[in-house]
DNA sequence: GAGTATGTTATATG
DNA sequence: GCATATAACATACT
């Protein structure tokens, strides 16, 4: 989604400057982007999983969102936002990065595979084939909702869309990975590429999503939506889980 | 003030 | 190597 929102806005433009307004979120730290990349044009994006790669011709730019990260086109040049970490200044605008918790990161990239394989990062979300994910999640023995937030075993779900995937299959966030059948985990890849899509194609905009999605009220103590439930959370490696005690049956009580 | 939050990384333990 | 737990990062919000 940022990627698209980057493309309608920043294609074909011509960069003239390029602003860090927060160095720790620079990484590395040794680059001058604006000496880097003024006066080049914006040739395209690419992505691989959180990442977003704004191409230059020469390099990219690197963008990850973060927690709190979020990209706006601000046309006039007085407008500010109010956490700016990043401007790029365009033909038409200023792309901005705004990120009030600051856990975002953006820096000079050389290529995208080698930055992927810098990061230990698993294929991307998206592309990652059925075998692959069997073979990368179907052997492991601990809980299957962290191996999905693994971005080092498959790169893009975070931590809403995993609790959206395994409500959809009916899976326990703390269901046994080597325990689900091959044909349960090849559901379970096709559903993260629906689920994604599905997001995307409505701007990330939850209340947009189909009727039975999660995401559209994940609310503990709220109605699942598709069952006469309630939800309910539950801590699973270390993150919040928003499920249907119901719908996603608890591994201990499933054969 | 306490608790929580869309992510990543480091550290420690078994 | 694998699995799990915890803390840290920095800030906003309830």
């Amino acid at each position: 989604m940022a990627r698209r929102f980057v493309d309608l806005h920043s294609l074909g433009g011509r960069v003239w400057g390029v602003k860090v307004l927060d160095q720790k979120m620079l990484d590395p730290k040794t680059d001058d982007l604006s000496d880097r990349f003024v006066g080049r044009t914006v040739q395209g994006t690419a992505r691989h999983g959180k990442n977003l790669f704004i191409d230059l011709g020469t390099g990219y730019i690197h963008i990850h969102l973060g927690m709190s990260g979020s990209l706006h086109f601000l046309k006039g040049q007085e407008e500010r936002t109010g956490h700016e970490r990043l401007r790029i200044t365009l033909d038409r605008g200023a792309l901005v990065l705004d990120d009030p918790r600051r856990f975002g990161r953006f820096g000079h990239v050389r290529d995208v595979p080698g930055f992927v394989a810098e990061k230990g990062l698993g294929p991307d979300a998206l592309s990652i084939t059925d075998d692959e994910f069997v073979a990368r999640i179907g052997n492991r023995r601990g809980a299957i909702k962290p191996l999905l937030l693994d971005q080092g075993i498959l790169a893009g779900v975070g931590n809403l869309y995993a609790d959206e995937v395994l409500f959809q299959e009916k899976v326990h966030p703390r269901a046994i990975a080597n325990e689900l059948s091959a044909r349960k985990l090849v559901k379970l890849r096709g559903r993260i590429g629906s689920v994604l899509n599905t997001s995307i194609s409505v701007g990330t905009d939850f209340s947009r999503l189909p009727s039975g999605y999660l995401l559209r009220q994940r609310e503990v103590g709220g109605p699942c939506p598709v069952c006469v439930d309630v939800l309910i959370s539950a801590q699973v490696g270390g993150r919040t889980s928003v499920l249907c005690p119901s719908c996603q049956m608890s591994p201990s009580h499933d054969h």
